[in-house]
DNA sequence: CAGTGGTCTAGACCACCGG
DNA sequence: CGGTGGTCTAGACCACTGC
């Protein structure tokens, strides 16, 4: 399926595809799917399937991995001193968003974050660390480097999927004293999940920022 | 499919469901498909399907968004009623956020998006177009397709670059109408900007989510 | 009207997971 | 090993679009 379409054109239908590739409607209407997903055509019944112009995408193929350089390059850009929060099972509120399963000890770091010229904070960041990882969470430095690139290289974990949810709460009572907030404040929450290659979970993150001094941005380049 | 689970429970089984509501497999897997795409359940081969605690927390929507393709799909999928509001110089809030040269006229729209199945909304947007965009602006048809789409085909203008900024903020009279909440309640805002291929903007959007009902998610998966 | 995509049936084989 | 969900086939009927 490599075949070039110029912008704006149509797509060869349904039945035809089926005909090129000896495939079923099915297996045609599925990889349709993937591209109807990805912003590549559009699709409408009765009229046919046309190429998304140019403008229509945002260069939607390399964009996974940068977008998993940003997440990361966000998690490594803080410089915290944590303090550990000891360990146990995943609180509720967390495990209960991610939905998975966490079960066993996770070991939890809490650091606020600031604005090297400012006092105030510009983040309080969770980080829960699985059993599995107890080796390198013990040889943990919690002022120095970030806690994840030191488990990443004490450990040898492996990336294989990072699942980010953005969502606006109201402040509670240790949110608004760390960010210097009064409760009820709007705070945006990030829950980041990370996955090693096999779709376990070995690391969860929250984060909290307040809304009046942090925005989480994104930039995208189209390619041609 | 009325039925109410709990939390983490499991859920029944494909061939079940199959059975009790006498439909093909096809079917139920369609279903359960836009359950897992709201977040509602889980499901993994060999083991089964499981309910996603999301519904816990006051039933707040997943919106996945797996790559930009998606996030631009999303932009441009809303079935709004837009009205205008007039043309004039760019809000200050607004202007302030992007710093970019933003002279010049522009007209704006406001909708409020609402999910299929459910009745609240869960958005609303404004979006404002710079005038040397006039003459495909004049022609847009408010109730039918999406105004970028529409603006798109009309004038010919391409997409360079696009971010995206997502900030926490308080609701004010006019959201908190709109999206039925109080005035003061977490809101997610998130604000785009359109760049042409020249590096200067011709499109900026502002959608507001209510903190309690939506959530912006997006799953990365690293390539080997 | 003929052709499109959206929905659905009734099968099938497979990779994976649990006991 | 049996059962799960993931993928696929070869049909079918429908709502909608364009001519």
């Amino acid at each position: 399926m490599a075949g070039r379409f110029s912008n704006g054109t149509t797509f060869p239908t349904e039945t035809t595809l089926c005909q090129q590739y000896d495939v079923s409607r099915f297996t045609i209407r599925e990889a349709l799917k993937r591209l109807q997903a990805e912003g590549l055509i559009a699709r409408k019944r009765g009229s046919g399937t046309v190429v998304q112009p140019a403008a229509a995408r945002g260069g939607a193929l390399h964009q996974p991995l940068s977008n998993v350089g940003e997440i990361l390059q966000y998690a490594r850009d803080s410089k915290v001193a944590y303090e550990s929060k000891g360990r146990g099972p995943l609180p509720t509120e967390v495990a209960e968003q991610t939905g998975e399963d966490l079960a066993g000890d996770w070991t939890c770091f809490r650091g606020v974050r600031r604005h090297p010229d400012r006092r105030r904070a510009i983040a309080v960041t969770e980080a829960y660390f699985h059993e599995r990882l107890d080796d390198a969470v013990e040889t943990l430095d919690l002022s120095a480097g970030t806690l994840f690139s030191q488990i990443e290289r004490s450990s040898g974990v492996r990336v294989g999927k990072v699942t980010q949810d953005i969502q606006a709460i109201a402040a509670d009572a240790d949110i608004a004293r760390d960010l210097n907030l009064d409760e009820g404040d709007p705070v945006l929450r990030i829950l980041r999940c990370y996955y090693d290659p096999t779709g376990t979970i070995f690391e969860i993150s929250v984060s909290f920022h307040p809304g009046d001094r942090f925005a989480y941005s994104m930039h995208i380049d189209v390619e041609g």
